[in-house]
DNA sequence: CCTATTTGACCAAACGATCGATAGACTAAT
DNA sequence: ATTAGTCTATCGATCGTTTGGTCAAATAGG
């Protein structure tokens, strides 16, 4: 244990003429990554107030100060996964919304961009719905302010296709139900499952229009119908930086 | 603060008739269910890891050592609450759906009553949801048994149902979805809401059996068609002791 | 019924371990 | 020569748990 961040850069100007590994600041910038990454996979694992300090720089291999030098506190790791799972989510979901038009496909394109993004990114948006909580002052209030902003859309849509008939109306519970049911996903999804990313969504998004009743013409509406974002596009929108891929080498 | 248990009953045998205010043993009794409700409250609200043991003695107005006369550690608190949350819920189901055989109405009873318990009992349901995962070696793989089963019930009430043609085959994320999405109630639902319980219950039914695109000779399939347990009867079944009903009065 | 004894239900105080956070030294890249 | 980045060592506070006691209710003996 305690294997540490000694510098050791297998690099040396002296004599040969090999050129440095990378960079500080890029060395510094892959450390502060680890770090973040390494903070989410333990808190998704843990929990905020079940992870340590001590945990997550031994698990990133560097010594409890250091973390100390790119974060000012343990909440702050926190919020900052937070943020970028937020930030991640609004972003995704507004750039695929904002050229559709039929409240039926804008809801299909949420529901899938939201099942990817949970699907993709399962640690980073565990930590943002159950530990998130654990944030108090400004720092909750911006979160939950980004949060509530992401729901408003999913309103904005709902509301539309209910005007326009192609929904039954279900009242507020149904958006809740819906992004429930799909933030869900990050607690049970293995992408070697029964099912790859490109089919959950399709399902997902088969199953959230069955349940507003979505129909066009008196006939059921469903994702067949629809015009839905391609997958690849859909994960590459869902791309989060900070998600830990593999089990962090310390732990 | 410190306000403690000094064993204040009002009572006095000499000169006055005045009887017992109570037997030693209900004083007991009532002294480790308010422990175990302090603890759901506190559990839920800041998490198992984030709940020091001097936060729930002193909101329960007890010594520590009096909460470990109860308890022998933590953790059999949070295993004590988990337990009968689970037991209380498997219990609820399994006796509703006892005499059902239809899968539909099944359905709709399954949802019903896990609404029901999630609207009624919404701390106790998060400590059970969230905290869980911080019970370890045998506590925890008791939970999880009882967590398989209790949603076997729903896998073979969704299979049947396929099977005999009423639902649309939606593989395995159909349960954990319908699961999930009623689950959430625990996480946003208020009884002074624009639904009380047996409208709340009615409503995700019908979600469920929209979403399994329920259907009987061709025409969808709404609770209104179907036979689903009186909200009272409902309401007595998912009652869960433990459950804190109001704020615990130290903090 | 009265009294002596046991015991159930608590309390205050303290234990070592671990917590989040800091101080100050060191090192290698700029 | 400077400084960004990391180290070791340590801080006081708080953590879960235990110890040793107190006191009144319950029980037994007369």
């Amino acid at each position: 244990m305690a294997t540490t961040n000694q510098t050791g850069g297998s690099r040396h100007t002296k004599g040969g003429r090999m050129k440095a590994t990378s960079s500080r600041r890029a060395q510094s910038a892959r450390t502060e990554l680890r770090l973040l990454r390494t903070a989410c996979w333990l808190f998704s694992e843990r929990g905020f107030h079940g992870t340590g300090i001590r945990d997550i720089s031994e698990a990133a291999g560097v010594a409890v100060s250091a973390m100390y030098y790119y974060a000012s506190s343990k909440d702050e790791l926190l919020e900052a996964v937070t943020r970028r799972v937020m930030e991640v989510l609004a972003a995704s979901s507004e750039e695929t919304v904002r050229d559709i038009d039929d409240p039926a496909e804008r809801l299909a394109a949420l529901i899938a961009v939201h099942a990817a993004f949970h699907a993709r990114n399962p640690r980073a948006a565990k930590v943002a719905d159950h530990e998130f909580q654990a944030l108090t002052g400004q720092a909750r209030r911006d979160i939950l302010r980004l949060r509530d902003a992401y729901e408003k859309v999913w309103a904005d849509t709902l509301e539309a296709g209910v005007r326009a008939g192609v929904f039954t109306d279900r009242g507020n519970v149904a958006r809740l139900a819906l992004l429930q049911m799909a933030t869900g996903i990050a607690h049970w999804y293995h992408p070697n499952g029964e099912l790859d990313i490109a089919r959950l969504c399709e399902r997902f998004a088969d199953m959230g229009l069955a349940l507003m009743g979505a129909s066009r013409d008196g006939r059921p509406l469903q994702v067949g119908d629809l015009r839905i974002p391609d997958s690849e596009l859909l994960l590459q929108r869902v791309e989060l930086s900070i998600e830990p891929r593999r089990k962090p080498t310390g732990v």
